[in-house]
Order: structure tokens, then sequence, then C-alpha cells
DNA sequence: GTCAAATGTTCTACAATATAGAAGAAAGGG
DNA sequence: CCCTTTCTTCTATATTGTAGAACATTTGAC
């Protein structure tokens, strides 16, 4: 087999999909929002740094200017191979999913 | 967080598409297909135990009519629990994934 | 200046999962 | 019987998940 984790690939599609500069702290926001589920810092960072070992994103340093005080970011942006991944998994999941029909409707029959 | 990983989740999925006994060998077989990649023994076999443990799915000992032989079946099928999670997966899905354009053509843009 | 608050990240450590495949079990055909 | 086929059990190592303490940096208030 071999995908990516899930934890890999929310945080990957967060970076992605999040507009200006997508740093840990706004990944970790933004997957809190998206899914109403707690993410802790370690379940954000930890795949964050693995990503990056494994040369789906890459990292630079952020601007300094926080609204008020606050370390230096670490913004990341996806690579070409990132991006390839990405399509790989919507492409699994079309084909695992597409042939299913809405489940939670499905459930009232 | 807590989800289900991602093999998890394709067991339990072809489990619930497949038609029929739900076995090992079979599952096996139509997760090759499905995926056209390389699913060892024990990367169904191990996903299906902890399926199980987790109340997901429930087994019984199928029939011992094999075409040609053969030690006798454990076939599995999900449970109430199980297809509340599928339907879990499906909804995390759509949230991440039905916002985002097909990918595979955005690339060639 | 310096202290507290705000914002971010690094690090560590243990639990849980992934993944491969050797070995074993049962049934049928010759 | 024994070989082949079909199927499962078991075991073991590598990789990931997950939580949060600790640390770093900046700003505003006084």
């Amino acid at each position: 087999m071999k995908y990516l984790s899930r934890p890999e690939e929310f945080v990957l599609l967060t970076i992605y999909q999040i507009e200006g500069e997508a740093y840990g702290n706004n990944i970790r926001k933004q997957l809190t929002e998206t899914t109403g589920k707690y993410w802790s810092i370690g379940s954000v960072y930890v795949p964050l740094d693995r990503l990056e070992n494994k040369g789906y994103v890459k990292s630079y340093t952020g601007k300094a200017t926080a609204e008020r005080g606050g370390r230096a970011k670490r913004c990341y942006e996806i690579t070409k191979e990132g991006f390839e991944r990405l399509v790989e998994i919507q492409n699994t999941n079309k084909i695992f999913w597409n042939k299913m029909p809405d489940l939670s409707f499905e459930k009232n029959k």
C-alpha cells in the first residue's frame, strides 16, 4: 500500500487550502475548525515535520510581524511531490467512495 | 482526533461493499483489485482483527464449501457501530474534499 | 527597563498501527 | 496417504499517532 496517514493527509490538505501563510498554529486552528475536534499540538507539528522530511512540504521563516508579540513563524508550502500525493489521495477516495451512496441518508431507510 | 486509520477504513469499506461472503482472502483480493496495489497478508488480517476488537465488525465461521479444499473461512459483517464509523468518514471526506477541484485536472493548468 | 500576556515552536516519550511473510490448518483429488 | 489449494494465525519490527511540558520571542503596560 503506502498511502499517507490520515493526519498527514489532513495537514497537507490544510496547507494547500489555507490562503496566506500556513504555519503550525494556524494549521492547527484550521484543523480544529474544519473537523470540530481537538487537535493536540503534537498531532499537528509531528506530522508537519514528517511531511517535510518526506519532501512533501518545505518551510521558510515567516515574517515576524505578529499582531501582539510572538515567536517567528515557520511557514509551509506544498511541494510538487506533495501535490502529487494529494492527487493520488483524491483519486483513491474517488475509487473507494464514489460508488457509495450518501450513507447518512442510507441509514434512515 | 481519532479517526480510523486508512487501512482500517479501506478494509471496513470493502467488507461493506463485497456482495456475498466477506472473508480475509476475499477482502484482500478485492483491495488489490480496487487499488491496483499490493496488499500483504498481514496488512489485511491485522486491521481485520483490530476492527473486530473495536466492535466495528463481527465474524462467523463461513461454510466450508470451498471449490477445491481449503481451510474454513472466517467471514465478517459490519456492525451498527462500524456503519456509523463509515458515515463519519464519509462526512469528514466531504468536508475536507468537496471544496476541492479535481486536482489531476488542476495540475495541467 | 522589566514583567506579564500572547503567540509560536521544539522536543520527548509512550501508545498504537502498519506491514511483511513464515508457519500452520483443513479439505479434496489422485 | 500425500500433494495442492485455499485460507488463517502468529510474530516481529518499523513507522505513526498523540499529548503536552518546556522553551523562545515579541509587545504593551507600568
